[in-house]
DNA sequence: TTAGGGTTAG
């Protein structure tokens, strides 16, 4: 009595209750869930696909067996029931575990987030799960909560089946969604080492996530790379993210030779290819390729669309092309692909980006008039274009306006006008858009704290500029050096020098290399801030980059006021990075020993040091070094002044030797 | 039986 349903489900490569989904090959009127889910009459009515062929060569004794009406029945009930889980309960036995499969999907599809978690637990608990549960419930929960899906993907208690192919595919396809491809390809590292073996779907659910990553091609080209030795060729779907990886990363060179692959493997580009080409073309501006790219397709019978014709208009803007883009934009119009703001706004940006200001504000009036619909990306383009031009107080006005006439505004859009706000100089703009920003829950980016440090530094309010500077450097921002260096200026000129020194340090310590300038100017500040110690650290990093007037003065600060137990090492580093030392900071050295004989062994070390790297005591230090000398014990200090005697002797000498040869002097 | 992609603006 079953046989022929079973028959015709082992048949029919697809699920029987899927209500969604259909081969993807298939129009939609062949195969139609109706046509399968009801009787056998209508079966013939359809029998114009190979699928439906099939059916008809396999006819059934009976519409359908009993077993499978009940379990059809059981699935819309539980589906459309209001409180599924009694249902559940209720009908929980005549349902397989693909008939689970297919509520958790209408589940899925219907947005119904709980009950499929709960549908899900529930099938866990009574062992009624199978990969495809946890495929499908992973890429459902996946598209709410990476956690969850991370969850239900842990708690796979079976190690092959978490090596499943699918069921990796669909948690590596989550973690690329959310952004997070780190994580993504770690996980699939670690699942290649379990036993994964990754097909052409793994690929591309990875490649996917190169698409909009700064430096994703390299990346990307490295997992190509591996295909191959997995015995993996590239479909019409990997190709078309692999197309879209070149065209994002402006390299026009590689997308040309992949559509020409593609060809060579028997693969017809679509227009999604094509667009792809076009707009790594447009990095370029490269419109004589861009032409021959629109001709070819034509030929092969593809239609540009919207935004292909888009795509073609900036490669024109890019190239420089303003006639020419001028008349694309209004063949756009004609063909009603301009209904929108987008176009005029490549247009607009270009022109203003290229010193044509005034035309692009003709575009914009003209958009204007044409009644073109706005989100306020146009206003935003000409704030921008307006303050490029150091006009200020039309770039407010415009902002003002667009502050009531747009209520939605995204972070660029925000940013722009609170750019215009302080280079019109307007604090109550400024403030309100940062109050804006807060309530809108908004998060500065680094734009946004650019803007704000350097209008607080233009209006003085540099402890301000040194907060804000803080809380950009606390959000993990890179910091610019001459932003860094310019507050440093202003903030030594006010005596905030340890302010200053600690926008040194965030400087330093969040980048490989800054300008050598900056430790002078630093070293200054902290110089003249009395802040040895840490000018001390400075010395001690850079000593070799720091001119020598910068390092004396700091010798001699040093000596004068710094922490007395630090002499001899200052002395020391300032020797060691090639520094001559100056004879008045031993003396001012020696005078800070003497008058604290608790540092007895400090002098000594000190002495003791001198003679083997070329100094000695002048006459008047050694003379007041005698006067104390039983406060350091008197023969070993005329051991060690006898030393320095010596030395003194063989530098005359010495020095004397170059400049009066014996030849010389004998004439 | 479950998993993947792609084009345009500031």
């Amino acid at each position: 009595m079953e046989t022929p349903v079973l028959g015709f489900e082992a048949r029919c490569p697809h699920n029987l209750f899927t209500t969604n989904s259909r081969p993807s090959s298939l129009p939609a009127s062949t195969v139609s869930v109706r046509s399968l889910t009801t009787t056998t009459t209508t079966t013939t009515t359809v029998a114009k696909s190979p699928e439906t062929v099939v059916v008809t060569q396999h006819p059934r004794t009976k519409p359908h067996s009993k077993s499978f009406l009940t379990r059809k029945s059981a699935i819309s009930e539980i589906e459309q029931s209001p409180n599924f889980l009694s249902s559940l309960h209720r009908l929980a036995r005549v349902l397989k575990v693909q008939d689970l499969n297919v509520i958790l999907r209408d589940f899925g599809i219907s947005g119904r987030w709980h009950d499929l978690i709960q549908l899900f637990d529930w099938m866990q608990q009574h062992g009624k799960v199978s990969d495809s549960s946890y495929s499908s419930c992973i890429k459902f929960v996946g598209a709410k909560s990476v956690s969850k899906a991370l969850e239900i993907y842990q708690s796979i208690p079976d190690e092959s089946t978490k090596t499943n192919v699918y069921i990796c595919n669909s948690i590596l396809s989550c973690l690329v969604k959310n952004g997070k491809l780190d994580s993504c390809i770690k996980l699939f590292d670690q699942m290649k080492r379990d036993g994964l073996k990754p097909d052409v779907v793994t690929y591309n659910t990875l490649l996917a996530g190169f698409i909009k990553v700064k430096n994703g091609f390299s990346k990307a080209m490295e997992l190509v790379g591996e295909l191959p030795h997995n015995g993996i060729k590239m479909d019409g779907v990997m190709y078309g993210t692999v197309l879209a990886i070149c065209a994002s990363n402006g390299r026009c060179e590689e997308a040309e030779s992949f559509i020409q692959q593609m060809k060579d493997e028997g693969h017809s580009p679509n227009l999604y290819h094509y667009s792809s080409l076009l707009n790594s073309y447009s990095w370029k501006g490269d419109y004589k390729k861009a032409d021959e790219l629109m001709t070819e397709m034509k030929s092969v019978g593809l239609v540009p669309n919207k935004v292909m014709m888009t795509t073609l208009l900036k490669v024109y803007i890019k190239g420089g092309l303003f006639e020419r883009s001028r008349e694309l934009l209004s063949e756009l119009e004609s063909a009603g692909y301009a209904e929108n703001e987008m176009p005029y706004c490549m247009l607009m940006d270009g022109l203003s980006k290229t010193g044509k200001l005034e035309e692009a504000m003709t575009i914009f009036d003209d958009m204007k008039v044409k009644g073109v619909k706005s989100d306020g990306y146009a206003n935003s383009i000409m704030i921008a274009a307006l303050c490029r031009s150091k006009r200020f107080e039309e770039a407010k006005q415009l902002a003002r306006d667009s502050e009531t006439t747009y209520e939605k505004c995204d972070l660029v859009m925000l940013n722009t006008m609170l750019c215009a706000y302080c280079r019109a100089g307007d604090m109550e703009s400024v403030m309100r858009m940062m109050k804006k920003m807060d309530e809108q829950a908004v998060s500065p980016d680094y734009n946004t704290f650019h803007i704000l440090i350097k209008y607080f530094i233009k209006e003085k309010l540099h402890l301000l500029a040194y907060q804000t500077l803080l809380d950009m450097h606390s959000k993990g921002h890179r910091l610019e050096e001459e932003l860094c260096s310019s507050l440093i200026y202003h903030l030594s000129k006010i005596r905030s020098h340890s302010e200053a020194f600690s926008v040194y340090n965030m400087l330093r310590y969040s980048k490989r290399t800054i300008c050598k300038e900056l430790h002078e100017k630093i070293l200054h500040t902290l110089i003249h801030g009395k802040l040895l110690k840490e000018a001390y650290v400075v010395v001690k990093d850079n000593a070799k980059v720091i001119s020598q007037p910068t390092l004396k003065r700091f010798g001699k600060a040093f000596m004068v006021e710094g922490n007395i137990n630090l002499v001899n090492d200052v002395l020391k580093v300032l020797h060691g990075s090639g520094h001559k030392i100056d004879q008045v900071q031993f003396e001012i050295a020696i005078s800070r020993y003497i008058s604290q004989p608790d540092k007895k062994e400090l002098l000594l070390q000190l002495l003791q040091w001198m003679p083997g790297q070329g100094y000695v005591v002048d006459s008047s230090t050694r003379n007041h070094i005698l006067k104390q000398s039983h406060l350091f014990g008197r023969q070993l200090i005329a051991e060690i002044l006898s030393k320095h005697h010596i030395v003194s002797r063989t530098m005359v000498k010495s020095r004397s030797e170059p400049k009066f040869s014996r030849g010389q002097r004998s004439k």
